[in-house]
DNA sequence: CTAATTTATTACCATAGGGTATTTTTTTAT
DNA sequence: ATAAAAAAATACCCTATGGTAATAAATTAG
């Protein structure tokens, strides 16, 4: 990136730290941010009709997240975004960044190569959910989010992968056992 | 799109006529082309260890499908894309792609809204995975996609839905009582 | 340090969906 | 039109995962 186009991301971009249990995004409100992981985890999830709750995303070290769904389509938020674990996050206006796009064309390749390894990783994880079992997603996961059991409760993990908790404990269970 | 932008676009798309059963990426094989279909219907698909087929994903009308996981890392595909309807596409080669990015920042814009479409969609994919029962996926899934049992077998879309055909089989016995 | 709260484990039974096999229906080829 | 092949439906039983509930462990608050 150009020294002024450098420049200018950092007059937008608000560094921040937040803390476990914030709230970055609220279901039903206007989604207006988008933000970026240096240190931390960040949370995304929706809730269904019956209460339950549904993980979209974990977003560690040097990973974006929103509601994307509502981002892109500016739209009003059905996923809450929250922070698990005290991070360090640098949040993106919408509008600032969309100006950036038309000042700063080399720009629009940097957002792309975010965009193209975003749908690799959401094209892997349909495919994962599609052919593993719930042990194997679970394998996988371990590995991708190493350290995430610390701080983490079990039923996050679980809402994640797309079982309850109680089979997640089962599966944890047998693990150990061998 | 300015016209310059317009005519170059046009010296690289490739309209082509394929038919039932043409695959278009072997699995295994490079990945250096993305199809946008005009007409008809091209699926993607991987085949498991033990030979199981699981679909990625249907691209309809004005949609783009390739091997995303390996066209955006220039990797080799995992994944197989098939014409499962005879159809219209425009076949567009990455290099060239890449070549219109650099000459057209405009171009640069109109992947970013391809690419943000495909976030959204994959987003809602896995959400209604992790939230919805079969049934509810199978019946919003025939709204998504209205005509398309028409030419599809039945075991394209339960592979889609993540469940059996068997299971698909009795999810439509029970809807057809009702 | 203790009590209160949250989280995880375990047990039990229920059920959605899977696997194999058979039959029926539909499509394709001759 | 008939045979062959492919696809769909159905049946049967099985298994992974879900739901409820009770217990145990860990964390947090006072």
């Amino acid at each position: 990136m150009s020294p002024e186009a450098e420049e200018y991301v950092n007059s937008i971009a608000k560094e921040k730290k937040v803390s476990k249990g914030d709230i970055l995004i609220r279901q039903g409100q206007r989604v207006e941010n988008t933000f970026y992981v240096t240190s931390g985890c960040i949370r995304s999830f929706c809730v269904d009709k019956n209460g339950k709750e549904h993980t979209l995303q974990f977003a560690i070290k040097n990973w974006w997240i929103s509601d994307f769904i509502a981002y892109y389509d500016t739209d009003i938020a059905t996923l809450t975004v929250e922070c698990i674990k005290d991070s360090n996050i640098i949040q993106f206006n919408a509008k600032d960044l969309d100006e950036i796009y038309l000042k700063f064309s080399e720009f629009e390749i940097f957002q792309r190569k975010i965009l193209e390894r975003h749908v690799v990783s959401l094209n892997k994880r349909i495919l994962n959910q599609l052919q593993l079992t719930a042990k194997e997603r679970y394998n996988l996961f371990t590995k991708q989010y190493p350290d995430i059991e610390l701080y983490t409760p079990n039923y996050h993990i679980a809402s994640y992968l797309g079982i309850t908790q109680q089979s997640l404990s089962r599966i944890r269970a047998e693990k150990s056992k061998t």
